[in-house]
RNA sequence: GCGGACGUGGCGAAACUGGUAGACGCAAGGGACUUAAAAUCCCUCGCCUUCGGGUAUACGGGUUCGAUCCCCGUCGUCCGCACCA
C-alpha cells in the first residue's frame, strides 16, 4: 500500500541528474502547513476593506474521527476558499464542533467516561486529523457548541427571545421512554421502541418549552424564493415541510341532546368548503375536547379513544392502520341547512394537531372519507363532477374524485366551477353568523409547528430559567449567566442527572430571593447549530454577537453540507436569524445565500455467511484480485474468498470504512482531496475505490515529475505567453484551461475542472519533457514557465501542498495560498479559425475550416464546395441551409 | 398515496440547456523500455460492418433542418413527505 519509496536509482536518466525522486508527502505537507501556519495565511481579519466571501462547511459532531465524508465535505470548501482567496476576496474559513449530544452521555453510561472529557479527547484528534488534510482555515476562530463561553451567549439569546415572546411553555405530548427515564425524538423511536433501551415508548403530557417558529411560517414560506443559489430540491422539501393550505374554519352548531356535555360546537378546518353539500358527518380526533367529555359518560368512545392513542406511534403501524371510527352520538346542525342533522365520529385518522382536530367528511370527494362512509354506512353524495362529465350518470363507486370540475347536487352551487363554489360558501358562512360571532372565517393552515427544545439530559444548553411557587417561572438574570453544567455527575441511574444533582438544582429565587429550583431540561442541539455560523463572525464578543460583524460577513455566501439537514436544521437556522434580527443580535433575515449539498461517499460492502451469521469484512483486511473480468476478494489473513456486494454508505455496522488518517498516512492529503473530489459530480455520490485512489496519486506523482525535471530549465526564464510561433500552442493551452477552469470553480464542478486540468496535464507533458531534457529554446522556455505556473495555480485549490511544493521548485516567490489567482489572456483563448462540422440531413458527413468572423454567405458558400456536399446534391440545389454561427452548418437535400 | 429527481460504453462520467454523443479518468487489451517486475511512455477500446458505412443516450411515439436536451406515454431506480382535512 505504502508507495513513497525513493526511486532506484538503478534508473538512468540521461538528461537529467536531479529531481529525479518521487513526490514526498509526508516529507512535503506537514512542512507547508507548518508555513501557512506560522504566516497566519488563513486567519482572517475582520477590517480587511477588500469584498468579503463567507465559505462554511457543516461544522462536525465530533465522534471520535473524521470520515471520509468530512473529507469530502471539506475538501470542497477548501477549494472554494482557496480559490476566493486567490480571486483577492477577504475570505472567512472557520472551524468548530457540535459538541453536546446524546453520544457523549451514552459514552459516560458504557465507559465511565465524563462527557466533557470525551467530547474534548474526541475534539483533540479530530482537529489533528484535519489539520493533516491542509484545509485553509482560519483556527483562531475555533470553538465548540459545549464551551461555557458559547453556551452561555446562547442562554443570552434565549433570555432575548423569551423576552421578545418567541419562546413559550407549553404541555405536550412526547414519547416518553420508561427505562431510560426520558424524551425520545420521533427519529429515535422505531416501531414503537426506544432505539437504545428497547422499551414500549409511551406517550406522556410534559410541559415543554418551545420557540415560536410558526410566528415566521409565510416569510420562511415566501423567502425561499429568494434564496435562488439553493438547489431546487432543498427549497421544494422545506415548501412541503411547512405545508401552508389555504381554506376556512367552520363551526357547526351542536344539535342540543343530553350526550353533548358542555360543548354546543365544533370547528372544522376545510381546504374544501365547495363541498360541503357532500358532507355526510364529522370526525374528531381522538384527543379532541369533545371526544374527552363524551368519553366520560360513554365507554366504549373512551376505549376507542385509547385505542387511537396507543397506536399512534409507530409509522408502520400508521401505515396499514385501518381506517375506524365510533359514533359518538353527538349530532350537529349543517351550517347551510339547520334542518340537516350530521353524526360526529370519533375517528382515528383525524389528527389533533392539525388545523382543529376535527373534519367534516365528504365522501365523493376524498377516498379516506369514502373508505369510511361505505364502512359505516353513510350517504356519499357526489358534489363535483369533471367538466367533461354527465350530471345525470355521473357516480362515485369505490373511488372518489377529488379533482377540480362542476358542481352538482348542491342547490344554489349547481353549474359552478369548484373555485367559484369555494368563493360562494366562504362568503355565505362568513357573513353568517352563530351565537354572535361569524359561523367561518377564511384561514390559512400551516403544517409547521411550533419547535419543542426541551430535553431532559445533561450534555446540553442548560436553559436559564429558574422557577418559583411564588412567582412562577423567572429567567436568569443576564448578570447571572452563565448558568454552568456541573461537573460532578453521575451516570449510574437512568434519568436526567441534573434532575438528582444533589446541589444544582437548588437555587433562590431571583425575585423574591425565596427557595426555588433550576429548569433541568437543556435545549434540543439543534439550537447550537442555530447561530453557531454568526458567533464564528466575532467569537471573542460578549455578547452573543457584534452586530456590525455579523452584518458585514453574513449571509454566508457558499454553505456546503449533507442533505440530511435540508429541513431541520436549515429551517431552524433560518428561524433564528429572523430571531436574533427581531431581538438586534444582527440585521438579515437568511443566513445561507449559497447552499450546496454534497453527496455521499460510498463504497463496496464485502461479507462472508449468509442470514443471522453473514459476517461484513473491512476493506482494510482483504486483497482484491481480477482475473478475466472477474473480481473476487480474499481475506488477507487466510486468503478465504468472501463475497463481493453491493455499494453502499460507508458504515461502521457493514465495515466497509476506509480510514482517512489511512489513506492520508500512505498516499497524502493531496491525493485523498483530489480523489473526492474528481469524477463524481460533487452533489452525486462518489464511489472510493482502491483504483481510483492509485489514480489520483498517479497524478500527483505526474505533475511533481514534469515539473521538477523541467524546473531546472524553467526556473531561470521569466514566465512570458507565447503570442506566436511554435509556443503559441503551449500559452494557448494553458490559457484556454484557465479559463476553464475558473468558470467550472465559480459553480463548484470540481469533477470538470479536474478533468480540464487533465488535458492541460497531457498537453504539457511533451513540451515539459523536451524542455528538461534541454530541448526547448527561450521563447518555449518562457512560455512553459508560465504555463507551469498556471498549472500550479489551477491545482492549488484542490491539492495545495503539491502545488507549494512545484511553486517553489520553479523559482517562483512567495506562496501560491497568497498569490493572486492569474488572468487568462483573450488572445490566446479565441482561435482565429474554426472548425465547423457539417451536416447532410442532420448527419455529419464533412468539416470545414474557416475564419472564426466569416459571415454567413461565406460559410454557405465554402461549405457548398466542400467535396462530400457536391457528391450529396448531385448538381441540384439545396433545399436550405442552415448555419449557427460557431456551431454547425446543416444542409438539407 | 402525494411530491420530486434520475436513467448515456465494462465502470465513474462529459456534452456551453436544441447543434460533431462518449471529453477526462478507471478497468481491460496490445506494444516499447527491463534479465524480470514495478514505474514510465506509445497505441486500441460503445455495438455491428462486406471498412463504403450502418447503428446507438431505459423503451415507444411526437415536434424540429437537427433531440441525451423539448412534448406525450410506458418501464425502472433513488429521494422527500405521508391519515394534512
Amino acid at each position: 500500500m505504502v508507495k513513497v519509496s525513493a526511486n532506484s536509482s538503478l534508473i538512468f536518466w540521461n538528461f537529467l541528474d536531479m529531481a529525479n525522486e518521487r513526490y514526498n508527502p509526508r516529507d512535503a505537507e506537514p512542512r507547508w502547513q507548518a508555513k501557512w501556519t506560522e504566516n497566519k495565511v488563513f486567519e482572517t481579519d475582520n477590517n480587511d476593506p477588500r469584498e468579503k466571501y463567507y465559505v462554511l462547511e457543516m461544522f462536525p459532531y465530533p465522534s471520535g474521527r473524521i470520515h471520509m465524508g468530512h473529507v469530502r465535505n471539506y475538501a470542497m470548501g477548501d477549494v472554494v476558499a482557496r480559490y476566493k482567496r486567490a480571486r483577492g476576496y477577504n475570505v472567512l474559513h472557520p472551524m468548530g464542533w457540535d459538541a453536546f449530544g446524546m453520544p457523549a452521555e451514552n459514552a459516560a453510561m458504557k465507559n465511565k467516561v465524563h462527557p466533557k472529557a470525551w467530547t474534548y479527547e474526541n475534539i483533540a484528534t479530530m482537529r489533528g486529523q484535519l489539520k493533516s488534510m491542509g484545509l485553509s482555515l482560519d483556527w483562531s476562530r475555533e470553538f465548540a457548541t459545549c464551551d461555557v463561553d458559547y453556551y452561555h451567549r446562547q442562554q443570552h439569546l434565549f433570555l432575548d427571545f423569551l423576552e421578545k415572546g418567541l419562546v413559550y411553555r407549553k404541555n405536550s405530548k412526547v414519547n416518553w421512554d420508561p427505562e431510560d427515564m426520558t424524551v425520545l425524538a420521533n427519529e429515535q423511536v422505531i416501531d414503537g421502541r426506544g432505539w437504545r433501551s428497547g422499551a414500549l415508548v409511551e406517550q406522556r403530557e410534559l410541559t415543554q418549552w418551545f420557540f415560536k417558529i410558526t410566528d415566521f411560517s409565510q416569510d420562511l414560506l415566501d423567502s425561499l424564493e429568494t434564496l435562488d443559489q439553493w438547489p431546487e430540491k432543498v427549497r421544494l422539501m422545506q415548501r412541503n415541510w411547512i405545508g401552508r393550505s389555504e381554506g376556512m374554519t367552520i363551526r357547526w352548531d351542536v344539535v342540543a341532546d343530553a350526550a353533548a356535555s358542555g360543548h354546543d360546537e365544533v370547528t372544522v378546518y376545510t381546504t374544501r368548503p365547495d363541498t360541503l353539500f357532500g358532507a355526510s358527518f364529522l370526525a374528531i380526533a381522538a384527543d379532541h375536547p369533545l371526544a374527552k367529555a363524551v368519553s366520560e359518560k360513554n365507554e366504549a368512545v373512551r376505549q376507542f379513544c385509547e385505542e387511537c392513542r396507543r397506536a399512534g406511534t409507530s409509522l408502520a403501524a400508521l401505515e396499514t392502520a385501518e381506517k375506524k371510527g365510533i359514533d359518538t352520538g353527538v349530532k350537529v346542525r349543517h351550517p347551510l341547512d339547520p334542518a340537516w342533522e350530521l353524526p360526529v365520529y370519533v375517528a382515528n385518522f383525524v389528527l389533533m394537531d392539525y388545523g382543529t382536530g376535527a373534519i367534516f367528511g365528504c365522501p365523493s370527494g376524498d377516498q379516506r372519507d369514502l373508505d369510511f362512509a361505505r364502512k359505516y354506512d353513510l350517504p356519499v353524495v357526489p358534489v363535483v363532477m369533471p367538466r367533461d362529465g354527465d350530471a345525470a350518470s355521473f357516480a362515485v363507486g369505490d373511488v372518489a374524485y377529488d379533482g377540480d370540475g362542476v358542481m352538482i347536487n348542491s342547490r344554489y352551487l349547481d353549474g359552478l366551477s369548484t373555485e367559484e363554489a369555494f368563493e360562494e360558501v366562504a362568503r355565505r358562512i362568513s357573513a353568517q353568523t352563530l351565537r354572535g360571532a361569524p359561523q367561518g372565517e377564511r384561514k390559512v393552515n400551516f403544517r409547521l409547528r411550533d419547535w419543542g427544545i426541551s430535553r431532559q439530559r445533561y450534555w446540553g444548553c442548560p436553559i436559564p430559567v429558574i422557577h418559583c411557587e411564588v412567582c412562577g417561572v423567572v429567567p436568569v438574570p443576564k448578570k447571572d449567566l452563565p448558568v454552568k453544567l456541573p461537573d460532578d455527575i453521575d451516570f449510574d441511574k437512568p434519568g436526567n442527572p441534573l434532575d438528582r444533582h444533589p446541589t444544582w438544582r437548588h437555587v433562590s429565587c431571583p425575585c423574591c430571593g425565596k427557595d426555588a429550583r433550576r429548569e433541568t431540561d437543556t435545549m434540543d442541539t439543534f439550537v447550537d447549530s442555530s447561530w453557531y455560523f454568526a458567533r464564528f463572525t466575532a467569537p471573542w464578543e460578549k455578547n452573543p454577537t457584534d452586530p456590525s460583524a455579523a452584518n458585514s460577513w453574513l449571509p454566508v455566501d457558499q454553505y456546503i453540507g449533507g442533505i440530511e439537514h435540508a429541513i431541520l436544521h436549515l429551517l431552524y437556522s433560518r428561524f433564528f436569524t429572523r430571531a436574533m434580527q427581531a431581538t438586534g443580535h444582527l440585521d438579515l433575515k437568511e443566513p445561507f445565500k449559497g447552499l450546496f449539498t454534497q453527496g455521499m461517499v460510498v463504497h463496496e460492502t464485502y461479507s462472508r455467511g449468509e442470514g443471522l451469521s453473514r459476517e461484513w469484512i473491512a476493506p482494510a483486511d482483504l486483497r482484491i484480485e481480477e482475473t478475466d473480468g472477474q473480481r473476487r476478494a480474499f481475506l488477507l489473513e487466510s486468503g478465504e474468498e468472501v463475497k463481493i456486494g453491493s455499494i453502499e454508505k460507508m458504515s461502521k455496522s457493514k465495515k466497509n470504512v476506509v480510514d482517512p488518517d489511512d489513506i492520508i498516512g500512505s498516499y497524502g492529503a493531496d491525493t485523498a482531496r483530489f480523489f473526492v473530489l474528481s469524477d463524481s459530480p460533487p452533489d452525486r455520490d462518489v464511489i472510493w475505490s482502491e483504483a481510483g485512489v492509485e489514480g489520483a496519486h498517479r497524478f500527483v506523482q505526474r505533475v511533481w515529475r514534469l515539473i521538477s525535471e523541467a524546473a531546472p530549465q524553467l526556473s531561470g526564464v521569466a514566465a512570458k505567453p507565447a503570442l506566436d510561433g511554435e509556443a503559441m500552442a503551449i500559452s494557448q493551452a494553458a490559457h484556454k484551461t484557465l479559463k476553464a477552469v475558473q468558470n467550472d470553480y465559480d459553480k463548484l464542478a470540481f469533477n470538470k475542472a479536474v478533468a480540464r486540468i487533465y488535458e492541460l496535464v497531457n498537453s504539457l507533458a511533451a513540451p515539459l519533457t523536451a524542455a528538461a531534457a534541454g530541448k526547448a529554446d527561450e521563447a518555449t522556455r518562457a512560455a512553459l514557465r508560465e504555463a507551469a505556473n498556471i498549472l500550479v495555480q489551477l491545482v492549488a485549490p484542490m491539492t495545495p501542498h503539491l502545488a507549494e511544493e512545484c511553486w517553489s521548485i520553479l523559482g517562483n516567490e512567495g506562496l501560491v495560498a497568497t498569490t493572486g489567482w492569474p488572468a487568462y489572456l483573450e488572445a490566446l483563448v479565441s482561435e482565429n479559425e474554426i472548425t465547423l462540422p457539417v451536416q447532410i440531413n442532420g448527419k455529419k458527413r464533412a468539416e470545414l475550416t474557416i475564419a472564426r468572423d466569416a459571415d454567413q454567405n461565406a460559410v454557405t458558400s465554402a461549405v457548398l464546395a466542400l467535396a462530400p456536399v457536391q457528391q450529396a446534391l448531385e448538381g441540384k440545389a439545396p433545399k436550405k441551409v442552415i448555419v449557427v454561427p460557431q456551431r454547425i452548418v446543416n444542409i438539407v437535400v
